[in-house]
DNA sequence: AACTTCACG
DNA sequence: ACGTACGTGAAGTTC
């Protein structure tokens, strides 16, 4: 009537009712390791059929929840007398689950209620939007579900068939409508469920009651219409048949927020099953529908067609570069700043390959080809951006025009893989496979570039294998909604990065230095005191040695323990300071030795010589998140909290005399981000009205005025807010707080209480993350959670906390990302010369000359503020001096 | 290479 | 009952 008719199907499956069926109809398997898996196979090949069959547009999987539903409140005999579920099918479970997951299939299950409820309301929301629905399940009382839009497809015989009852095919094999099969359960009962029935009444029985009288009720009140035995049989169990009827009813009202646009359903991915088969052993699988895919060597690919540029012919390289489509850039080390550039591969458009080895860049001949790499014209594909801009910078030479980054990409589609080699992404995304660099060049010692031969050829592959990953991945984020984050966020982000690692910051060596001798001389004193206390030499820095002299030979009390023997963490020594004075002194030293070890030593040897800055290099690809890292060195832990440690960044300072170190870093982002996504009123108000957030909590929490909070009820509240984001728990709560767990559980309870909010916000996002396996922030970045049904305790806790704490911490790394690409934006465009030097998760450095102090110390917090628009306030606070000390 | 400890947000 | 707070990187020791 308006518009086009989009064909929607929905399948609902009954988890647990398809489990049990598959059990019982396959012989036990079991793989390697012992475990069974028949019932998860039957379940695979009835996805596989379903959603070759049905191409199904939404799917969604419903498992009971727990033992007691609200059945048992009305009926405790409910399902009693049921044989219990052998282990060998409870075992398998949780690996259901996970398939469903690697399917990427939603899952769903509410405490209380049985998946046939679920499905129940589900169908009657399909129902209403219009959807095609078809139900799965061996369980003959959901053909009540039936209508003109819902089929239910009932196994047969095992589980390799399935019959598809409509409303008209109730009536041919029954002669009932849908609604009538729960007035049939209700005479005849059920014996597997210990529904009772009317005794004597079997299937023929009710249907011939039924036929005449329609219902339940109307065969009650007309008992006496019928003949014999039966009536007094039927008026005896009156009650019995009501009950039986009312528990064989499925409720189609279940509490549950799921949304149809959370069960879309887009296929599943080669890669993600293939693992999940590959864990389950199922080879038949794999192999019928080639999902093996991974590391299978060069063998079976196809040979690429490579030439290696000389430098006579480098003048003939210059007119093909406008056939270029990818560049792979080999440079070896971890560390881009001082790598080798070995060489790079171009891959053109006709699929040919060229390789230039590194030692043609430097060649005069070789200008157009610099020439073209600087072009910010001349569109190139090519993995890692960021990379390889810092490795070409230390030899002179610039990369610009790059147009896609395929390792971003991937990273995007898949935060928590460990990484990304393109090795790993011809298996993910099955493409043709590409050599593992290991297998390649060696490993550890035995590291060795090949000869040109084998290597122009695994650089070609590389080369090939980016281009054809391009489309893919493209495809990918755009169904994952990951435009933007892509390419207003991420994409650009490398580049601004890249600047501010090859501009690195400058540290006063000579100040180090000093301070390091102070060290040394501190730390001198506190050795030869812990050796004179504790009556020999050793190793303090041994935590094996130093366990047996304090647990050993003192006898002090063991606190905890490690795998491998007695901990002397920081938490341990503490807590044994009172019993010998060796121990304060053990901590002192602890807290020197790293200073002087990991800042004064270890900054030292980052400093390069040329420029006399350290360069650090940020990791954008690793943390499961989306933060940054930062490596070699590391300059997002720089003491602070303790002042002796704080001093360190005395030596940080700006490049150019007279120039200032800037600061600016956000106020409470994460509790802000919490605040806009749970929609908290209370904590939205707090930051409305620029409160002190963990006054206003504490004021909250204890119930009481703003003058009443001490320092201790706000500490409290501080601890309170800070478990909040890591996903609480009362045991760790108790841990940081020195508290019961019990006292834990009630403060906790406290606070969800008056943040009702934000309550709601835990619940919801860790029932998103299992229905959809993944979570995400506020600009679409994923994470997914595998473990989150995990049956492991601790696994499934673990995903659940990290459920609540990653679309905070993410979404706080997705405002400031986007400051930093704003920010360096606006630099450009005020042609300043001022620089942005470091980010440190909620704060930016910058070096800034006295006459642009003013302009920055707007512009930063103007953009850092406005990065993205939030329900609440964003705050920023800004602070300069002569060194990053200073700039407090 | 694994483990422990500790620096930061 | 289970037993960890979330996310990183670096240094030192031990195996």
């Amino acid at each position: 009537m308006n518009g086009v008719y989009v064909l929607e199907k929905l399948i609902l499956i009954d988890g647990n009712s398809i489990a049990n069926r598959a059990f019982y109809a396959l012989p036990l398997l079991s793989n390697s390791s012992g475990l069974h898996t028949n019932a998860v196979f039957g379940f695979t090949t009835m996805l596989l059929k379903l959603i070759e069959e049905q191409k199904p547009t939404h799917f969604l999987v419903a498992f009971d929840a727990g033992k007691v539903t609200f059945r048992h409140a009305d009926y405790k005999e409910y399902k009693g007398g049921r044989a219990k579920t052998p282990p060998e099918l409870s075992e398998q479970f949780p690996l259901i689950r996970e398939l469903v997951q690697a399917f990427g299939i939603p899952q769903f299950e509410l405490a209380g209620y049985e998946a046939d409820d679920i499905i129940g309301t589900m169908t009657r929301l399909a129902d209403e939007k219009g959807l095609d629905v078809v139900v799965v399940t061996g369980d003959k009382d959901m053909l009540q579900l039936a209508s003109e839009h819902v089929t239910i497809a009932l196994t047969r015989k095992g589980i390799s068939e399935v019959e598809l009852y409509t409303p008209e095919a109730i009536r041919e094999k029954y002669g009932l409508v849908p609604k009538q099969i729960i007035d049939l359960k209700g005479l005849m009962g059920d014996a597997s469920d210990n529904i009772p029935g009317i005794p004597g009444v079997g299937e023929k029985t009710a249907l011939k009651l039924l036929h005449e009288y329609g219902s339940v009720e109307e065969v009650l009140a007309r008992a006496d219409d019928i003949s014999g035995k039966m009536k007094d049989k039927i008026k005896e169990h009156a009650d019995d048949a009501r009950m039986s009827k009312e528990l064989a009813t499925i409720y189609r009202e279940v509490p549950m927020e799921m949304k149809l646009d959370e069960l879309q359903y887009a296929g599943y991915e080669g890669p993600t099953l293939g693992a999940m088969f590959r864990k389950l052993e199922f080879k038949s699988l794999l192999d019928k529908m080639d999902l093996s895919g991974g590391d299978a060597g060069a063998e079976g690919a196809e040979a690429i067609e490579v030439d290696v540029v000389e430098r006579g012919s480098l003048g003939a390289l210059a007119d093909a570069l406008a056939d270029v489509e990818a560049v792979h850039f080999e440079i070896v080390g971890e560390n881009p700043h001082v790598s080798d550039v070995i060489g790079l591969a171009l891959r053109m458009s006709s699929g040919k390959a060229l390789f230039v080895p590194a030692d043609l860049l430097d060649a005069p001949e070789a200008e157009p080809l610099r020439r073209w790499l600087a072009d910010e014209d001349a569109g190139k594909i090519v993995y890692d951006m960021h990379r390889t801009e810092v490795g070409l910078h230390w030899k002179g030479i610039e990369l610009r025009g790059v147009t896609f980054d395929v390792l971003i990409a991937a990273y995007l589609l898949d935060p928590t893989e460990s990484t990304h080699t393109l090795n790993e992404l011809a298996g993910r995304y099955g493409l043709p496979a590409v050599p593992a660099d290991e297998n390649v060049f060696g490993k550890g010692a035995k590291f060795k570039v090949p000869d040109v031969g084998p290597l122009s050829e695994h650089l070609a592959r590389k080369a090939d294998l980016l281009a054809r990953l391009v489309p893919v991945l493209k495809d990918e984020l755009e169904k994952n909604e990951m435009n933007r984050l892509y390419y207003e966020l991420e994409f650009p982000l490398a580049r601004v990065l890249a600047a501010m690692e090859k501009r690195g910051i400058r540290v006063n060596a000579d100040d180090l230095k000093q301070y390091g001798g102070e060290l040394g001389k501190s730390i001198d004193a506190l050795v030869e005191g812990i050796y004179k206390a504790a009556g020999t030499e050793f190793n303090i820095n041994s935590t094996k040695q130093l366990g047996e002299i304090l647990f050993d030979k003192l006898g002090l009390p063991v606190i905890k323990k490690t795998k491998t023997g007695y901990s002397t963490d920081a938490e341990v020594l503490e807590k044994l300071a009172p019993y010998h004075e060796v121990v304060s002194s053990i901590l002192n030293y602890r807290q020197l030795a790293k200073l002087q070890s990991t800042y004064v030593e270890g900054l030292l040897k980052e400093i390069r010589p040329e420029t006399g800055k350290v360069h650090t290099y940020y990791q954008q690809t690793i943390a499961a998140t989306g933060r940054l890292s930062s490596q070699f060195p590391n300059l997002q832990n720089i003491p602070i909290r303790l002042e002796e440690g704080r001093k360190i960044r005395k030596v940080f300072v700006p490049d150019e005399p007279g120039w200032n170190i800037l600061a600016a870093d956000y106020s409470q982002i994460e509790l802000r981000v919490l605040a806009h996504i749970s929609g908290d009123d209370r904590l939205k108000d707090a930051f409305r009205n620029d409160m002190d957030v963990h006054t206003k909590t504490a004021m909250d929490v204890f119930g009481v005025s703003e003058a009443d909070v001490d320092a201790n009820m706000r500490r409290q509240a501080k601890a309170v807010n800070f478990g909040i984001v890591y996903g609480i728990s009362d045991y760790g709560l108790s841990q940081n707080l020195n508290i019961t767990r019990k006292e834990a559980a009630e403060f906790i309870e406290q606070y969800f209480a008056v943040f009702q909010g934000v309550r709601h916000y835990m619940d919801d996002i860790v029932r998103q993350a299992r229905t959809n396996g993944y979570v995400t922030t506020l600009l679409q970045r994923r994470r997914y959670l595998p473990d989150i049904n995990a049956s492991n305790f601790n696994l499934r806790s673990f995903a659940e906390r990290t459920a609540m704490n990653s679309p905070i911490q993410g979404s706080a790394a997705d405002i400031i990302k986007l400051a930093m690409v704003q920010i360096a934006e606006r630099m450009a465009n005020e042609k300043v010369r001022s620089r942005m030097l470091l980010q440190v998760h909620d704060e930016l450095v910058f070096e800034v000359p006295e006459d642009e102090l003013e302009l920055m110390k707007k512009l930063v917090p103007e953009v850092m503020e406005g990065a993205l628009q939030l329900d609440v306030p964003l705050k920023v606070d800004v602070n300069y001096g002569v060194n990053w000390y200073e700039a407090k």
